[in-house]
DNA sequence: CTGAAAGCGCTTACAG
DNA sequence: CTGAAAGCGCTTACAG
């Protein structure tokens, strides 16, 4: 009378569940995925059989006979910058309860290295993308275009077609930040900044264009060193920097970790902030508050940025329509007393 | 004459590979797998094969028919707290060239939210488990023993069977740094503690038994804030240790954030360290290095307890043997300038 | 050392 | 609105 073979592994099956709310498994699958038009009557006794059964989807069944999985890989430069942290914990925050896993891949700054960690993603058929940036090769795009697969943007905007992103624009917080330093009337105001990745290089962009605009650009006041932010950085281009430009009056840091070393720096040396000299940061970073003077920074929305990307994500899996393709959650400007 | 379908999906399939190389699939799943004896000949044709044809094993596939992913949840509290950042990072850095992907969640400390990732995630067969601690509902146990996935535990050991752990004594090392305060001649020893979590809690034992044995415990000043810890925390939690403890003269931190966020307070209040009152940390966390007077700290080797305790699991994974099932990293004291 | 058969648990078209 | 059939791409015993 009972046509199901018990499963060897023991696993409870859709099978069973069709079978205790007599239905068949297709329909089955259907109701349970609140898809097509499936009599509301029979949805509802799929559930109460799949909820008494206690019967969880096999996601390795599912991803073979559907050919995409229920995992969203997430690619970020490196966990050890907090604003990366943030943007993390915000998109598998928004991710995990409509269903989607996270899998993460750090990329180090290097397309190279993002394009194969894509290769080795793409084979888990992902559901979705999330990438930092438009910083990535030819191969990666293809790669990515090929498969189909929905993927937004996070950190930077872009308008062009079937593009998405979430993100506001780097060149007009570093724009925003010097315009404030100027108006402070600070006149030698450097930038210092490691790294050197295309955001940083967007809001050197934007200081750039601020201190011509007013006339006091100066290309020697650009300290660019390549190596890791840290707080030891900040602190030996402060020193350098005060040692090479006595006469500079401000220093836009190009992230908090930067700043916070060189405010601490000051401390140690005896150079008075923000009387001798300004101090600025960016990304508003755990701290930064707590400093001495606290630091005057921008605050950059990467926790709405994670939301908010997920979400679009969630709409484009689900073949939904995304209102507007690319999202500018802009960015604020934290005055304190560091300049 | 080719009795091979194309499949729809245009993806290159085992299939494919081992007609190329004129083996059965069976063998060419040998083969690739490095699994079995096999003809050594035939493996070099089938690996050849593959490489030729691009071949990608569909992970899906693998799941389905072996009941096992290649995927290992790694169970952290959660990422705010630097020191999970550098073990997630350790743990990834070591099983995705092993061929296992890193499926992260978030404990936020609470059991019973470890237990419903725990649920969720099995469902996908990972391969392997990589939790934090040992605190853990008993639900949690039973789903873990009852899966058979093999599980290694971080940050603290045990000897117990069929339990696996890498990590260090957290008693052992509150009571090195209580002693070190102590051998400074320091007498009114006060511990400052946030998240109140076991193993802090268990830092607070190693406090507790060092003062005992010295003669100089005071239950008054143990300062326990069960709310998340930060350097605002830090700087508030310093100054209620001055103001209700006039006679404190040493400030032991649970951790590096509240240590660098009481340095801070110290310096905007004029309170010199570690003249007046010396102030330690725990764990030596970016930055510590850096303040002003440099934090004493100790160092807990977060990077070796992922490597290993991921290297571990890679061996349980495979069904290899493990030498030690516990092993103690041990940690260091790194005296700095503050004590 | 190698292979034919069966199955893992689900979903996709295709019918009706 | 519902279902029978076929298939997703691999691996597990079971033989030989």
């Amino acid at each position: 009378m009972n046509k199901l073979r018990r499963r060897a592994t023991g696993r409870i099956t859709l099978d069973e569940v069709s079978a205790a709310a007599g239905v068949s498994p297709i329909t089955a699958s259907r109701a349970l995925r609140g898809q097509r038009s499936v009599d509301p009557a029979l949805v509802e006794r799929v559930r109460e059989a799949a909820e008494r059964l206690g019967y969880v989807p096999d996601p390795a069944a599912r991803a073979l006979a559907s050919a995409r999985s229920s995992q969203v890989v997430v690619l970020v430069p490196m966990l050890s910058n907090a604003l990366f942290v943030d943007l993390l914990e915000a998109v598998h925050a928004t991710l995990l309860p409509a269903g989607y896993q996270t899998l993460i891949g750090m990329t180090h700054y290097d397309p190279a290295e993002e394009e194969q960690l894509l290769r080795g993603y793409m084979a888990h058929r992902p559901a979705g993308l999330l990438l930092t940036g438009f910083d990535r090769t030819e191969g990666s795009r293809k790669l990515i275009e090929a498969s189909g697969v929905p993927c937004v943007h996070m950190m930077e905007t872009a308008e062009a077609p079937g593009v998405f992103s979430v993100g506001f624009s780097q060149a007009a917080a570093g724009y925003a930040m010097t315009r404030h330093l100027v108006e402070r009337g600070r006149r030698r105001v450097m930038f210092l900044a490691a790294q050197l990745d295309p955001r940083t290089l967007q809001r050197l962009q934007g200081y750039r264009d601020a201190l011509r605009g007013a006339g006091l650009y100066d290309e020697a006041l650009e300290l660019l060193d390549p190596r890791r932010s840290s707080m030891a950085l900040g602190a030996a281009l402060f020193e350098r920097a005060l040692g090479e430009h006595g006469d500079a009056d401000a220093l836009f840091c190009c992230n908090d970790d930067l700043a916070q070393g060189a405010l601490l720096a000051a401390l140690r040396l005896g150079v008075s902030v923000p009387q001798r000299v300004a101090v600025a940061g960016f990304n508003d970073l755990a701290g930064s508050d707590q400093m001495l003077p606290p630091l005057t920074t921008v605050h950059t929305p990467r926790v709405e940025i994670g939301q908010q990307a997920a979400a679009m994500l969630l709409r484009l899996m689900q073949g939904q329509e995304v209102p507007r393709a690319a999202v500018d959650v802009g960015c604020t400007l934290v005055v304190r007393g560091s300049t």
